[in-house]
DNA sequence: CCTTGACCTCAAGTGCGCTTGAACCATGAG
DNA sequence: CTCATGGTTCAAGCGCACTTGAGGTCAAGG
């Protein structure tokens, strides 16, 4: 298996070095082997990051992903796992279920030609309360 | 039409009163009429708070709110919000896309069993990319 | 009259998610 | 050997989005 520095890595998912050795001393990237004092990151170490970066644009922080992949390590934590797997499921779904509201909010505007977002009357259908 | 003093307004959108002053700072906000050196707000500022927190749910920043936002009082800013509005478009869309992708790898990582967020086989179909 | 409470301003502080800087080390090319 | 490249640690700094604190104003109520 391809094996990566961490620069290669950084370039490879979009950031910088600090980033990623900001990410390890805060418990969300394992402590990775090294070689000669540097980090060496198996190529799967992509996948993992790429989640993390999806997981933040939903909205979730840094430690609650944590908390998310930590699960996987940690045996004992499953029970931990689901309940938050859970409880942040429906937020999730009202998130998207926002995004979309706004995605078709901004393009309606566009289509309508009022060109007044915050009056648009197709804004007024859903009621975006809360 | 109802009018609001800050603290309530405050309540009716969840944020601290605070918050709104710090709007208002930024440019967010128009500034609001005063009453005796208090702010007082129409009924309708609910709708375009409601309209920020979706915005910046999405990842805008505030002051690309205050962007698009902007264009609906500046006559002369339709092609610029046209313009910030057509190029969020593809970014929202992609955004909702990746949203729904960890959604779903959530949920059937849950329903599928393996408690392993990070290796579950569901998470490879997509391949979240960039 | 005096207090209470909600509001005001302005400056400074906070937490998150990194970035930057200083000082140092190891490998490879010329 | 020398030096450039790219890595290391640790502490401090930064930008964003607010929050907090000090010190003051105003209107209603006991």
């Amino acid at each position: 298996m391809r094996q990566l520095g961490i620069g290669e890595l950084a370039r490879q998912v979009g950031m910088r070095p600090s980033a990623l050795r900001y990410y390890e001393s805060v418990g969300l990237l394992p402590a990775a082997e090294r070689a000669a004092g540097r980090r060496v990151y198996p190529a799967g170490i992509v996948r993992r990051i790429a989640l993390i970066k999806m997981a933040q644009r939903a909205g979730f922080t840094l430690a609650e992903i944590r908390g998310l992949l930590d699960a996987d390590a940690e045996r004992g934590a499953t029970r931990q796992w689901r309940a938050l797997a859970e409880s942040k499921l429906p937020e999730l779904d009202r998130f998207i279920e926002q995004t979309q509201i706004l995605r078709d909010a901004v393009a309606d505007c566009l289509a309508c030609g009022c060109m007044n977002f915050e009056k648009c009357e197709l804004l007024s259908a859903d009621g975006p309360g809360s």
